[in-house]
DNA sequence: GTCAGTACGTTCGATGCCGTACATACATTC
DNA sequence: GAATGTATGTACGGCATCGAACGTACTGAC
């Protein structure tokens, strides 16, 4: 990626050219790898992510062994959200869902320049309502809707943000992310498995069908969708 | 309620006294009734509010008939969020769950300030992490725990935002806010009257034992009020 | 080629909540 | 004070998910 091409993370892309030349100096490439954890609660944030072509999931848990994944995120938006917030503390966990590339940024630096630049403010504070809106969703979607219409929206989220109809998943991480046991992932994946719309093997999941997986998923699958549409965020 | 006095809104009051002079002109003071629908997803945000005495609830629905409160806004907050963001479309439901006291502003009147005033960004921008940090953690908490200790746990932070141990609700609502079933509610109140933590009777909620109470909710309770004491908006 | 580790499959009783239906009791209106 | 509406109580079968236990199968290390 040569500094010419547009930066494949959507936030940087929806910022002129200015804005984000402000920025790019600062932007470190780094790599981030499956199981790494950005951010603990209560932990200061020093450093913000913009995923290009990695996945970052945000969750909340409620003792040690169950955690719920409030929010998903990918090139459309950043991790360490609290900093635009002007807060230096995380109040979830973030981990790294899945591998890739993203740029990196002191909090610092990154607060210097979003005091500077109102169109670089403008550009979060809208990803900021859009990630509410989808944490607000699927904590309804969560207490209402079965797990394998969850699991059915999960995997189509997942899908569109690394851009990919594979990528590497065990479920008893899926347990993690679905507030289930690895069991009833199981038993989930495998019906969507018999019906042809997934396939997988020992951690790797594949996307067989998305028409399919959409008709087996909730509504709330689209109003996300919507929701980042309207933000201008959307794929 | 004098000008003199400082405002019983925690954002309000937290705001030096240049800063509040600002806004006095223009906030007016409301009485907000119960059932009052203050916005609706996709609608326009017209007027924000800050809570006085009353308690309005953020919600999201599935469907037509189930509903679940995401988010609580009494007068620690500031119901309208989004047009902080720069967003002038709400997101979820805003419902008016203890009517009383407010004071409204118009968002345009409310943006113009709001940009002027370094101080009034740095309160909303604190209240909002925390209202997002508390939308996370009872998005976990109504997936995992048992409905007695949810309904608890709602009791008590509502008692908090009312400032009162009696408070008007119905089984009906509460089934609305918690996203059960009405009978369900039924039969965690009972459960509660019985070990005489609260007593109602049709539509009237007393809070009888608080510690009791507390002993039988979730340690949620004790996280969303640690954010807020964080933020320095705790009673 | 053996072994240990990891991922997935399956079962089974328990449980919490759902959907539905109906009963009771207080409150308001006339 | 009869009638109607609203709030709460109760009961029951059904279902999704849980917790726990155990089985199977693929994989990589030695």
């Amino acid at each position: 990626m040569t500094d010419r091409n547009p930066p494949a993370n959507k936030v940087l892309a929806s910022l002129p050219p200015k804005s984000y030349q402000r920025l790019r100096a600062q932007l470190e490439p780094v790599i981030l790898t499956f199981g790494q954890i950005l951010y603990e609660p209560g932990e200061t944030i020093r450093q913000v992510y913009f995923p290009i072509d990695c996945l970052i999931s945000l969750l909340t848990a409620v003792d040690k062994r169950r955690t719920l994944e409030v929010g998903m995120v990918g090139n459309e938006g950043m991790a360490g959200m609290p900093v635009v917030l002007g807060i230096d503390v995380s109040g979830v966990r973030a981990l790294v869902q899945g591998g890739g590339n993203a740029l990196r940024m002191s909090s610092k630096g990154f607060r210097v320049a979003f005091d500077r630049d109102q169109l670089l403010q403008q550009a979060l504070f809208r990803y900021t309502h859009a990630l509410m809106a989808q944490i607000s969703q699927t904590a309804a979607c969560n207490r209402f809707h079965a797990a394998e219409a969850r699991l059915a929206r999960w995997l189509l989220m997942t899908r569109e943000r690394v851009d990919s109809d594979e990528f590497p998943l065990t479920h008893e991480f899926l347990a993690h992310m679905l507030g289930l046991r690895r069991e009833g992932v199981t038993e989930a994946a495998s019906a969507l498995k018999r019906r042809k719309l997934i396939s997988y093997s020992r951690g790797k999941i594949q996307i067989l069908d998305v028409r399919g997986l959409k008709a087996s998923t909730c509504s709330c699958y689209q109003v996300v969708n919507t929701v980042y549409q309207l933000a201008a965020l959307a794929a």
